[in-house]
DNA sequence: AGTATGACGAGCT
DNA sequence: GAGCTCGCCATAC
């Protein structure tokens, strides 16, 4: 059996896609909300089964995305209103609170 | 079975 | 604020 069941994984999915555009999350955040022990989890889940979901509203929590991510994430989030000041989002204002 | 790696976080220096 | 260590948990080899 695996350690995380799909109904975990539906869960991380519903919570990404219930956050609005303009407004962004946590890996932490999520983790919490679905009950998963390690942020670590969110960020697997979203590398595995993320590609056809909003993930760009999903930032760690110093606000700079791991450099693969970072130019690509940015982008998208200023489409959407969200506009990062040296690579970072001001996640004080910006973080979604569920 | 042990080691390394990774869309992370919190704590310390 | 920058850099490092450790905890965390699933995967790849």
């Amino acid at each position: 059996m695996a350690a995380v069941t799909d109904e975990q994984v539906e869960l991380v999915r519903a919570l990404i896609i219930s956050v609005p555009a303009g407004r962004v999350t946590t890996y932490g955040d999520v983790a919490s909300a679905a009950g998963l022990s390690s942020p670590r989890i969110v960020g697997w889940i979203l590398r595995i089964d993320g590609t056809d979901l909003p993930w760009h509203r999903v930032l760690p929590a110093s606000g700079r995305p791991a450099d693969h991510l970072r130019t690509e994430q940015l982008e998208r989030l200023r489409t959407e209103g969200v506009l990062a000041v040296d690579g970072k989002v001001d996640l004080r204002t910006l973080r979604h609170r569920f």
